[in-house]
DNA sequence: AAGACTTTGTGAAAACCTGCACGAGCACCT
DNA sequence: AGGTGCTCGTGCAGGTTTTCACAAAGTCTT
């Protein structure tokens, strides 16, 4: 009884985040005609752990066969409705500045199932402007978009300055789950779910790697030319 | 002699992901005029708990002091030095697609540290254009550029089917971290950093939580309106 | 100078995640 | 049918991360 046809479990986080790179590696090997998998394979190909891939795709339900493998196209019709990519969602982004329209304009997003149906800004030199096959509007437009077009995911892609007077509006306009870009902490009620995504933090991470071989190479210098300095 | 003048201790790569978040922070109440922050403060602004805030900072040396706070400018420079962002690194991006493109002409690069100096394509008609202030060179110019400038991080912005010969390229020219935008797994030896993003598979992990809220709801309408169904 | 107050740094507990190892189940061969 | 071989699902141990809680160390007031 409290087990309903969808999602049982609540799949932890981790897991979460590796079943869209499971299931974009399982249509590369349908579209070689692979038709079965083991984790093996699979953990091969996401260059993680067989045990993680089986235990990730436990989550989902009991899908392999043992001595088989799992079936491919079956494991991915599973990812797919548990992650709800089985059917399109409409998705709007919100400013239309550099960020923004290269967002539009990424294929990344429909190739996956995410149909762009809005772009929002409040400067007026970009309104009616078309960018992604959208026309630009004016982010007063957002609320009556957002509920005509069923709306639940939202993109961020505006100055940090304004971007949560947005995150505000797009929320109160009935969006539920939002992409952020702008690097901000972001407040939302409870139930609304923020991902980030810090592009600059990413290279700044990238480069504390760097500086550590710098590091590293500079230490061993230290060490081999001038011991003396070395105490005990 | 052990403990040399920077990163005496491996920083854990859950706290490195937060210390960009943290110096932006720093960055953001210096600009009101703050001089001291207590890690209550900061982790309400990054909204993350006190006790990590404190934990993630000691593992670059007790900078605080008891009873005071942090001095916003001391720490903002000790994070800077142990991420190696307290000097300028050139970057190039590999891929002058829609989103090679839009991350040459993003400003929060610069802004952050992070000055580009090449984008490389094989696209004959995209070579010789200028985007972000750079003229896209060919692919074969990759190296030249890299060892004249001392690169040592790349941005991977290509189409799927190119992006592995693109990171060997890369890799070969003597870059050690590369940020990927491109949803494939790639191999590269030991010792070479690899940063993903994957901006759509982004979108299906939210799809996931939006999915969730849909079944939840139509669960307690069944649940609701034929408890008949309801076996025991 | 002493006591009250604040805040750090960190040991220890709790929560979470990963990877190993193996029982269980299925296919195929003889 | 029984044996062999393969692969899933998962209990468990080990590791990592988060959170709590508190002694230590500072400031401020009187």
């Amino acid at each position: 009884m409290s087990v309903s046809v969808s999602s049982r479990r609540k799949i932890p986080q981790t897991a979460l985040i590796r079943l869209p790179m499971y299931l974009r590696l399982l249509g590369e090997v349908t579209a070689q005609g692979v038709t079965h998998i083991s984790s093996d394979q699979l953990a091969e190909l996401a260059a993680v752990n067989a045990a993680k891939v089986r235990k990730d795709l436990s989550y989902l339900g009991s899908y392999g066969v043992r001595g088989v493998g799992y079936e491919v196209a079956f494991l991915s019709y599973q990812i797919q409705r548990e992650l709800g990519v089985n059917h399109e969602w409409p998705i709007v982004i919100v400013g239309a500045g550099n960020l923004g329209q290269a967002l539009a304009n990424y294929g990344g997003f429909v190739e996956r199932g995410f149909g762009l149906v809005g772009v929002f800004d409040t400067d007026p030199s970009k309104i009616g402007t078309h960018v992604g096959g959208i026309c630009v509007q004016h982010l007063d437009e957002l609320s009556e978009v957002v509920q005509t077009r069923g709306v639940s995911i939202g993109v961020l892609a505006t100055p940090a300055a304004t971007a949560q007077e947005a995150v505000n509006r797009l929320v109160r306009a009935g969006v539920g789950s939002i992409l952020n870009f702008v690097p901000i902490v972001l407040s939302v009620p409870r139930g609304v779910h923020i991902s980030k995504v810090d592009l600059a933090g990413e290279l700044q991470i990238l480069s504390y790697y760097e500086q550590q071989k710098v590091n590293s190479l500079s230490h061993i210098q230290a060490t081999t030319t001038s011991s003396r300095a070395v105490s005990a």
